[in-house]
DNA sequence: ATTGCCGGGTC
DNA sequence: GACCCGGCAAT
């Protein structure tokens, strides 16, 4: 029994990217999603530029390709999103902008999209599961929802603010588990022809690593709710197929983890203690120093 | 033990 | 704000 359950769980894709919770399947509240860019009558397999496809045969899933920064925020700004497979019949809503389709069957749901918005042919062409991607389940009970939502405070605004994450130093987003992917890139023309960043300037999930040594910098972000990062900038935003992966999230929300000491010398230890007139404020002050900057 | 500096205090 | 320091983590 139990080997039958993790095996039909295991052709799903959408179990392996969401270690923590399965979210809310309400539709409308997945306006990040973003425009899963399938030109129709484009195979869509190629042109990212160095990510080649490969022939995909361990899951469903097909290796993930770089996702823009962007994409990367909302995959930490959000738990998992969808769920998928619970043992409960319900309906089926495709996610597809402006279709919004509900199916009473996930089989037909899948020739839906792939006839309608994918633009195959009927036959599941021994459907690679992408499908999967753009439709979400309607629950009709609640109780697989509410396992993964327990942590959360019901009512309380802030719960749904992700765990404070160890300082977003410009690194390379995090290499995405090749777990979810999008079918095909969003084009990161779309997103870079936006007027401005305004996708979420200030939520935690966004913050980058300010430029020096502002001691308030990595304080004080829990107000912001991840919502603000949903907020969908993007023109004519369709269903993105990723969902949350946080990759090792810190456990502690709050949890506030160093900055990695630098390996420059700083005042104390240039001119020592004895000479402590010279040195800058900040160090005087204890606080991080401005002079010798890592 | 030393160093860097966060977090929090006082003025 | 400026200024100071306890205490922690990294070294």
């Amino acid at each position: 029994m139990a080997a039958a359950a993790l095996t039909s769980l295991s052709t799903s894709p959408l179990l392996l990217g969401a270690p923590a919770v399965a979210f809310s399947t309400e539709p409308s509240l997945e306006p990040w999603r973003e425009a899963p860019v399938r030109p129709p009558g484009s195979s869509g397999s190629s042109g990212d530029g160095g990510w080649v496809p490969t022939s995909d045969q361990s899951s469903p899933s097909t290796p993930s390709p770089p996702l823009p920064p962007e994409a990367a925020h909302f995959l930490f700004g959000e738990p998992a999103l969808r769920k998928r497979k619970s043992s409960l019949q319900g309906l089926f809503q495709c996610l597809w902008k402006r279709c919004g389709k509900v199916l009473s069957s996930a089989s037909g749901m899948q020739r839906h999209i792939r006839l309608v918005h994918l633009g195959r042919q009927a036959e599941p062409e021994q459907s690679d599961g992408e499908e999967d991607f753009y439709y979400t389940e309607l629950d009709v009970g609640v109780d697989s929802l509410t396992d993964g939502l327990s942590g959360l405070t019901p009512g309380s605004p802030t719960a749904s603010t992700p765990p404070a994450l160890p300082r977003l130093e410009p690194l390379e987003p995090p290499a995405l588990p090749s777990l979810l992917r999008p079918p095909a890139l969003p084009p990161p023309p779309v997103l870079s022809s936006l007027p401005a960043p305004q996708v979420c300037p200030s939520g935690p999930a966004c913050q980058v690593g300010e430029a020096s040594g502002g001691s308030g910098g990595a304080r004080g972000h829990s107000g912001v709710s991840s919502q603000g990062c949903l907020a969908p900038v993007h023109p004519e935003p369709q269903p993105i197929p990723v969902r949350a992966c946080a990759p090792a999230l810190p456990a502690k929300p709050g949890a506030n983890p160093r900055k990695p000491r630098g390996d420059a010398k700083k005042c104390r230890k240039v001119y020592g203690m004895d000479h402590r007139d010279l040195w800058c404020t900040a160090c005087r002050w204890k606080k991080a120093c401005q002079r010798f900057l890592d």
